[in-house]
DNA sequence: GTTTCACTGG
């Protein structure tokens, strides 16, 4: 893989830097985010707020405020201000407020500071009118307000959308001559973006430039964010350049979002260039860049040059976390690789890495597959042992199991467990069930159990109405079917052409091919398109009647419609004519349907050698085939 | 001395 040996002469050429397992400790120490000790708390306030207050949590911010209010000389408002500074960039916007009322209460006054945190602290709880008020304060104190103070409540009106009001309070800042800076700037393109005016927030920038400013990475941020969210990879690659272009630097975030936007495009090479354009910038790929390429190649069927880049970045001390190996073991067990997906999950355990629902979710999924349901189950359990709650997700693939494996009630056992768990059956619950107890020949279960959802309120979906009709159709119950289909009409519920292509089917099955057909043409009327499947039931429903030129016809008139015919559509038509001993027509037919890169199925096999030991066929015909 | 803005993976 180019792209591993590249990486591999990069990190060669730059110089090692290991850290001991002792420098590690004394920095861990010295940061703050772990809890306050008893020691901190006879430490006074301002040592405590000197040795760092980053992330600090409520109980020990609660504590530290009520110590500084108790000390005499009384603290300054500065000191408050820290510590309500801190509070704030962990999210607790109303302890932030309360607290600084209770301040005001023991008679330390609010400046502008204090007034700029809390209508910041009312901005981000989407408080607007109190913001506001607060700024009134500002005014009826006879403080000045600044840029912050104006960039502060421009956020606020970005963030609950009304972005026109915050470019107005931009013309009123300036007319009071305060002036706008970088930040207002990104507050406003921020809340552009935010409202999907990307173009808006790129003239602005470009204007704002012409002003003689100059935008930074923050700037951009937002509006690239967009751009990959929205599947314009492409743009937003232009961006990039562009970005380079105006000497903007780029971080490994900006890259990790364009790489993983091509990853998602499948653009795997495209990806792969630009994160070693990346690195050879020396700016080394995190966590996050790795997981979107693994996912890209696992996406590409590359599982193992996924698996390959695990091995990478554990090698240049990349730590992969719980998604990097659930990318991979979710990929390996879709693809059928059991075991070597348990691998990755031993292997998940040795380095410490707690596997989540996810993990073992997928771990389920694989077992299932493989018909290994007791071990399916025992997975279950050993996830509950180890404090991970299953979700609906996880009991879905666990009921599918069942049903998979024709153990419908062993399904309804599991779908009772998880309802005494607290989880709520959904549509898809249902419908994997209903789908069971259909394939099991259990109507009447299967009917029941879709009255209990529609009466308990689990809206069903189309796919839901499909597997009842299809089972009812199966089951010879046709006319049942059409009543469905009927309250699906009454109820302004669009079957779409799935469901009409389950009828059609249905009506041919139950030897209603004349039905079928005037379903079939009526759907253009409908407004409904057929799709390749309602074709080929129609043509199979024609076939089987003896109408084979009819059926060759419809062949014609669905090329000419723009639908392409698959594998299925030619077999179905081959087996006819064989049928009919019409050699010549199914030889022709075989020979399309080579040229598009098809070839005889199974039963269209077993046809042909039943006809060459009956001597309906020569054996020359089996040559063609192959 | 204290206040404002942003972005990545399942």
């Amino acid at each position: 893989m180019l792209m591993i040996r590249s990486a591999k002469a990069l990190r060669s050429a730059r110089p090692r830097f290991t850290k001991t397992a002792g420098t590690l400790r004394t920095s861990l120490f010295h940061n703050s985010e772990r809890g306050f000790s008893s020691s901190d708390r006879n430490l006074s306030y301002k040592e405590r707020l000197r040795n760092g207050i980053v992330g600090i949590k409520k109980d020990d911010a609660v504590a530290l405020f009520q110590t500084m209010i108790e000390s005499r000389p009384r603290p300054t408002v500065i000191d408050f201000n820290r510590l309500f500074t801190a509070l704030a960039r962990t999210k607790q916007y109303d302890l932030v407020l309360d607290l600084c009322k209770q301040m005001e209460l023991q008679g330390i006054a609010h400046n502008i500071y204090t007034l700029s945190i809390v209508i910041n602290c009312f901005c981000r709880s989407r408080k607007l009118g109190f913001a506001f008020s607060a700024m009134g304060k500002i005014l009826k104190l006879g403080y000045e307000p600044d840029t912050v103070t104006f960039s502060t409540l421009i956020n606020g009106l970005c963030l609950v959308g009304t972005v026109s009001q915050a470019v107005e309070l931009v013309d009123r800042m300036v007319e009071m001559k305060v002036i706008p800076n970088i930040i207002t700037l990104n507050t406003i393109v921020n809340g552009l973006c935010l409202q999907g005016k990307v173009s808006e927030a790129m003239a602005l920038i470009d204007r704002m430039m012409d002003n003689g400013c100059q935008p930074d990475g923050v700037t951009y941020g937002p509006i690239l964010n967009r751009l990959c969210k929205s599947g314009n990879t492409a743009l937003a690659m232009d961006l990039l350049r562009k970005m380079e272009h105006r000497k903007i630097k780029l971080d490994v975030v900006t890259y990790s979002m364009v790489i993983d936007s091509l990853c998602k495009d499948e653009s795997l090479e495209d990806s792969l260039s630009l994160f070693n354009e990346m690195e050879t910038k020396g700016i080394k790929g995190n966590v996050i860049t790795y997981n979107s390429l693994i996912g890209g190649f696992c996406n590409a069927g590359r599982w193992d040059d996924g698996a390959q880049l695990l091995r990478d970045m554990i090698e240049r001390k990349i730590t992969p976390n719980v998604v990097t190996f659930n990318t991979l073991i979710d990929s390996f067990v879709k693809e059928g690789r059991l075991s070597e997906a348990q691998e990755l999950y031993n292997e998940m355990i040795t380095r410490d890495i707690e596997p989540n629902t996810i993990t073992y979710s997928s771990l389920i999924y694989g077992l299932c597959m493989e018909n290994r349901l007791d071990e399916a189950n025992q997975m279950l359990d050993l996830m509950v042992s180890k404090r991970c709650d299953p979700d609906i997700v996880t009991y879905n693939i666990l009921i599918k199991g069942c049903c998979k494996a024709k153990l419908v009630d062993e399904g309804m056992r599991l779908f009772r467990k998880m309802s005494m768990r607290g989880l709520v059956a959904d549509t898809v619950t249902y419908s994997t069930l209903i789908q069971g107890f259909c394939q099991s020949g259990k109507l009447n279960e299967a009917k029941e159990l879709f009255q209990e959802m529609v009466s308990i309120g689990v809206q069903p979906s189309v796919v839901t109405y499909g597997i009842l009709l299809d089972g009812l159709c199966d089951n010879g119950e046709l006319e049942m079917a059409l009543d469905i289909l009927e309250k699906m009409h009454k109820c302004k519920i669009d079957p779409g052409i799935c469901i009409y292509s389950i009828i059609i089917h249905g009506m041919c099955n139950a030897s209603k091919v004349d039905d079928a057909w005037d379903l079939f043409c009526s759907l253009p009327l409908k407004g409904v398109k057929p799709d390749v499947k309602t074709y080929t039931v129609m043509i199979s429903g024609l076939c089987k009647k003896g109408s084979l030129p009819e059926a060759s016809m419809l062949l014609r008139k669905m090329e000419e419609d723009g639908i392409a015919p698959n594998d299925c559509t030619y077999n179905t038509l081959i087996r006819a004519h064989l049928r009919g001993s019409d050699i010549c027509t199914s030889v022709e037919l075989i020979e399309e349907m080579k040229g598009c890169g098809f070839s005889a199925d199974a039963s269209t096999m077993k046809m042909v050698m039943d006809m060459l030991v009956d001597g309906g066929l020569d054996k020359s015909f089996l040559d063609m085939l192959s």
